[in-house]
DNA sequence: AAAACGATCAACCGCGATCTA
DNA sequence: TTAGATCGCGGTTGATCGTTT
């Protein structure tokens, strides 16, 4: 069975689009939403297929699009969140507000992969394209199979958060026994993303869906059950290195913990396990819901500024402490988006290349691994404290 | 001045996933 | 359960603009 086309091709126009029928399509939407893309056009009187107009809709017109110039951030954020996701370009958007997908992966093709392929660094891989490079310390080694790892749980968390999204309409029955909260138009929903902060939202908007995190947390816990065993994570070390993760910001340590019907205890160990209680959650109260709020929705708020504040984590608080800031250094933003030439002629005599041996007997090609470290240094600094992780769970 | 070339980015295409009747 | 409809994603194309020769 061939499959359909999308859309009828006679009669429909294709290629840029005029003023007049941007004018259109946006008087449509803000009228009466968009609906379905299909029943979209003959309504709005275009002669585009929904495919189209959808597409004009999320990378040119919605009004929450921020255009022009990439910043510093955004270009730090897209490579690094490209090192864990690789081309997965919808995911990347959810973590940078305003900014599309395609725009995003526009971008990555015309300007930042190639600024890593001039630094030697493979774009795909995110590894330095020398072998000898990669493998000049154990540690670098570790880190990378640190990454993998992390990558194989972000994996994971995004197809939780799928499924999260799917589920949630199926939990409409729940609204039923417990009504939704008061306020709860308070934090908006962009239904347009699927971001964490985004279906942390949704969840927010309605009580019952609690009850999924769940899956969420459960693949948080087995990745801190794991670290907690081994003694680290991402190479950093010991237990108290580690930053308690978006679940410390949940922990019984501190008395405001948001998610009080969740069941967090503290183990004797310090963490946090999670109590799984599922009929606690079947009988959630109204009452008790709405006094909740109050702690849920500070987690919320907590996490969705984290997000909107380019990777400030100031709300989250870390076990020793100390509040976990991402610091991106000169020298490595410098290095990564190709902003000091002097470094580039002084690294790579002018064009980009691996370590010769005379590099190796001059000490050259220390300074290589020393780029390669912080390289990979500011990529673990991001996985560990970013905001969008399900961490924040 | 104009042809050639390269960079950019909006838009299209095809496919897989999901929804729905 | 299944087939068709729809949506969303990632890869690719092509028009346009700026720069170089």
């Amino acid at each position: 069975m061939g499959r359909t086309p999308c859309c009828e091709k006679l009669g429909l126009k294709k290629g840029p689009w005029t003023p007049e029928e941007d004018q259109k399509l946006l008087a449509y939407i803000e009228e009466y939403g968009h609906g379905s893309w299909r029943a979209l056009p003959p309504k709005a009187g275009l002669q585009r297929c929904g495919k189209s107009c959808r597409l004009r809709w999320t990378n040119y017109l919605r009004p929450d699009i921020k255009r022009g110039k990439f910043t510093l951030q955004e270009e730090q954020s897209i490579i690094q969140l490209h090192a864990l996701l690789g081309n997965r370009w919808s995911a990347i958007a959810t973590h940078l507000p305003k900014r599309t997908d395609n725009e995003i992966k526009n971008y990555w093709n015309t300007h930042l992969k190639k600024r890593l392929t001039k630094m030697g660094i493979d774009p795909v891989t995110h590894k330095p394209k020398s072998d000898a490079l990669s493998s000049v310390t154990d540690g670098q080694s570790k880190n990378s199979a640190n990454l993998s790892h992390m990558a194989q749980w972000e994996s994971a968390r995004l197809e939780a958060e799928a499924r999260l999204a799917r589920e949630s309409k199926i939990i409409k029955f729940n609204t039923s026994m417990v009504q939704q909260r008061p306020n709860s138009g308070s934090l908006a929903v962009d239904s347009s993303s699927s971001s964490s902060a985004q279906l942390l939202n949704k969840m927010a908007t309605q009580p019952a869906a609690q009850a999924l995190c769940l899956d969420v947390l459960r693949a948080w816990q087995g990745i801190k059950r794991e670290a907690t065993s081994s003694g680290s994570i991402l190479g950093l070390g010991s237990n108290q290195d580690f930053i308690e993760s978006p679940t410390s910001t949940l922990s019984s340590t501190d008395n405001s913990n948001p998610f009080p019907h969740m069941g967090f205890e503290e183990t004797s160990r310090g963490g946090v396990e999670f109590a799984e209680d599922l009929n606690h959650f079947g009988g959630i109260m109204k009452e008790e819901c709405d006094e909740d709020w109050k702690g849920y929705e500070k987690c919320v708020d907590d996490v969705v500024s984290a997000v909107d504040g380019q990777w400030t984590f100031e709300p989250l608080k870390i076990v020793d402490g100390q509040e976990p800031v991402l610091h991106f250094d000169d020298g490595f933003t410098d290095l990564l988006l190709g902003h000091d030439d002097q470094k580039d002629q002084e690294m790579n005599g002018g064009s980009c290349r691996d370590p010769t041996n005379a590099d190796l007997e001059t000490g050259k090609a220390d300074e290589f691994d020393q780029e390669n470290k912080n390289y990979w240094n500011n990529v673990f600094n991001l996985v560990t404290t970013s905001p969008s992780k399900s961490h924040e769970f």
